[in-house]
DNA sequence: ATGGTTTTTACTGCGTC
DNA sequence: GACGCGGTAAAAACCAT
């Protein structure tokens, strides 16, 4: 019915086609020679990327992230190698500054006489002090610090706090702070990087575990987003499946067969303009009908903060959109 | 600010355990 | 009768302009 459903988000967009029917893609990404269609070939040596087929020379001036040294052996890297712990950005200082041990030791084991003592106290305080020197380093630990709350609270893997973090770091670096707050741009980071990182948390969720409100929460998303300009793709409903039906402890099958509607509704472009968040719940509603499990509504709108009319109404529409894309063997 | 969408709220009627 | 479910209307929230 709602055919119409033309809102312009950024979701899939079925419609640009002319009526003739040429080349499908137009520009494939890096893979190919853009004056031949032949393949690519990096040659990291002359710091060139060149086409296999004509020769033509696509990028050149690359910089060569290997070391400039050789080594023949296993022994003769180690000893050449200069690399030391990998850097994060979890860490206001990416973990790169020195911090003196708290115990009274020395490089022996053995303790410490008590002049050294006192010397190796004041050596912390103002190794502290010079560490978090300025105002940035300081609004930075404090922020990296909500994040991992938050991050924690929600569940969230280390490779989304890690995209956080360097979200928040661009925001400083860009003076996007002054005007707003460290909570708000630290949730807004994490927001981000959670559905960058294809583990969305809904707003709902996020709000729950910060300290600041809604509203606040999607004016300085949008403003980080934009400022930045991230590429943030609306979520995918798929991507809420799996939390949700483990929650409404339902099996696998059930699971699968909710990602299956997705899929098929996706087919028939009846997503867009949806809250993801709706939709996974109805896609869950509509499995576990099929499957034979018995889940209320109640239920699965208690665990997704949906209201039951939205998951009425969607999982219709999915049930339609998968009798249309139809070819699915029962 | 406005208008077009989607989502929520609130209420109703129906069938079943 | 309580409960799950489906439907509807109106309010609220959201988003692009």
């Amino acid at each position: 019915m709602s055919e119409t459903s033309t809102r312009s988000r950024p979701t899939e967009r079925t419609s640009e086609r002319k009526t003739d029917e040429k080349v499908e893609h137009e520009e494939t990404k890096t893979d190919v020679c853009p004056e031949c269609g032949g393949g690519l070939v990096t040659d990291s040596e002359r710091g060139e990327t060149v086409c296999g087929e004509c020769g033509l020379v696509v990028e050149e001036d690359e910089i060569d992230p290997g070391p400039e040294w050789r080594a023949f052996d296993a022994a003769e890297k180690d000893q050449k190698s200069r690399v030391g712990a990998p850097t994060t950005n979890m860490m206001h200082d990416k973990g790169l500054s020195t911090n003196i041990g708290w115990q009274d030791k020395d490089a022996y084991g053995n303790s410490l006489s008590s002049r050294q003592r006192e010397k190796m106290q004041r050596l912390r305080t103002w190794n502290e002090r010079f560490r978090t020197r300025d105002s940035k380093e300081r609004n930075l630990k404090q922020a990296l610090g909500e994040i991992d709350r938050m991050a924690s609270a929600l569940g969230l893997p280390e490779n989304v706090r890690e995209t956080a973090s360097v979200i928040y770091r661009r925001a400083l670096d860009e003076n996007l702070l002054p005007g707003r707050s460290i909570e708000g741009v630290a949730t807004a980071s994490l927001y981000a990087a959670a559905r960058q990182a294809g583990n969305p948390r809904s707003l709902d969720e996020i709000e729950r575990v910060s300290r600041i409100g809604r509203m606040e929460l999607t004016r300085t998303y949008r403003y980080v987003v934009r400022e930045l300009n991230l590429e943030v793709q609306p979520a995918d409903p798929e991507s809420y499946v799996p939390r949700f039906v483990s929650d409404l402890e339902l099996n696998e099958e059930v699971s699968r067969r909710a990602r299956e509607l997705v899929d098929s509704a996706r087919k028939e472009g009846v997503l867009s303009g949806k809250s993801p968040v709706g939709i996974a719940a109805a896609a869950i509603y509509a499995a576990a009908l099929l499957s034979n499990e018995r889940v209320t509504q109640g239920e699965i709108s208690e665990v997704a903060d949906i209201s039951e009319v939205t998951i009425r109404n969607r999982y219709k529409e999915l049930l339609e959109a998968k009798s249309v894309d139809g070819t699915r063997v029962q």
